[in-house]
DNA sequence: TCCTTATTGATAATAATTCTCATTATCATT
DNA sequence: AATGATAATGAGAATTATTATCAATAAGGA
């Protein structure tokens, strides 16, 4: 089962409790890191580690876990949300390169030197001209998948 | 009323017919090029101009477009999607702050010379490698504005 | 163990987006 | 300018993801 102190304590801080089902949500998640889950498969999956487990609850659920930045969300476009969990917060970090044509996300997580820190200094920079706190970002870039490309329809 | 002869021009070497109701919503779109619309507001607007305009064709023409790479959709976490034009290209480029507290959007233009150069040489460093055409991308950074992180809850 | 209250499950409700299909409008060709 | 093939449209129904409601349950401090 999903211990993770850090999050636990996150939510006893927050005056929230650490119920089953959220660490059966949790556990599903970090089974899969480099998944992106959408509510539905994460439901089917608890459901079937404990059947009695509603629909509502998990979308709740991921709902909480992303204000506390425990996971995060994503578009890919195609109607649904997506989850993710965020390991240790930088381990995991990685971007997206989504197909327009089939739907396909390519994880990229190749960063160079130059570019983590440039995104550093850019979220420095953001920060104090915009009086903003930020919190995490999201990178995407859309395109054509090799095969999608090949095929020109 | 609208003419772009690029956007008309790409419609054509497609087999698509530049109707009334797309020149409409073109128009609609560019009148505000910083705004981020809904395809309730974009709906709203049209319908003012042309009440015979339906709900339908505003998704598909938005969706089109989209697809043209004429205009860009985003999610900004609020279950609708928004949509901005893409003026020539690079003109109107940027990013955006997304305040999780209250949902103000900022835009973000101040590149530095290096950033651009950066993203530049990334897309190009990503598309040799995953062999994906990349036609455009986003950058998102989650967090909470000044009156919301004052008014810590 | 007890008590307060955060959380849950079931289901109804909501809201954005997509589908269907008969009708209409565009544009290349006469 | 008239014609014809067919892309596009409007109206509304249908679908689908997500949220709200509310009585019942369970977490965790005392």
């Amino acid at each position: 089962m999903f211990g993770n102190p850090w999050i636990h304590k996150r939510m006893m801080q927050e005056g929230l409790r650490m119920t089953q089902t959220r660490m059966i949500i949790l556990d599903v998640l970090s089974k899969r890191p480099e998944h992106h889950f959408s509510a539905e498969e994460i439901f089917i999956i608890a459901h079937r580690i404990n059947p009695t487990i509603g629909f509502a609850t998990v979308y709740r659920t991921l709902d909480l876990l992303t204000r506390l930045g425990v996971i995060q969300k994503f578009d890919f476009g195609d109607g649904k949300a997506r989850y993710e969990l965020m390991m240790g917060n930088k381990i995991s970090h990685h971007h997206h390169l989504v197909c327009t044509g089939c739907g396909k996300i390519i994880d990229y997580t190749d960063f160079t030197d130059e570019e983590k820190e440039l995104m550093e200094r850019t979220e420095k920079a953001l920060s104090e001209k915009y009086k903003f706190k930020i919190k995490n970002h999201i990178i995407q870039f859309y395109g054509l998948c090799n095969d999608c490309n090949v095929e020109r329809r």
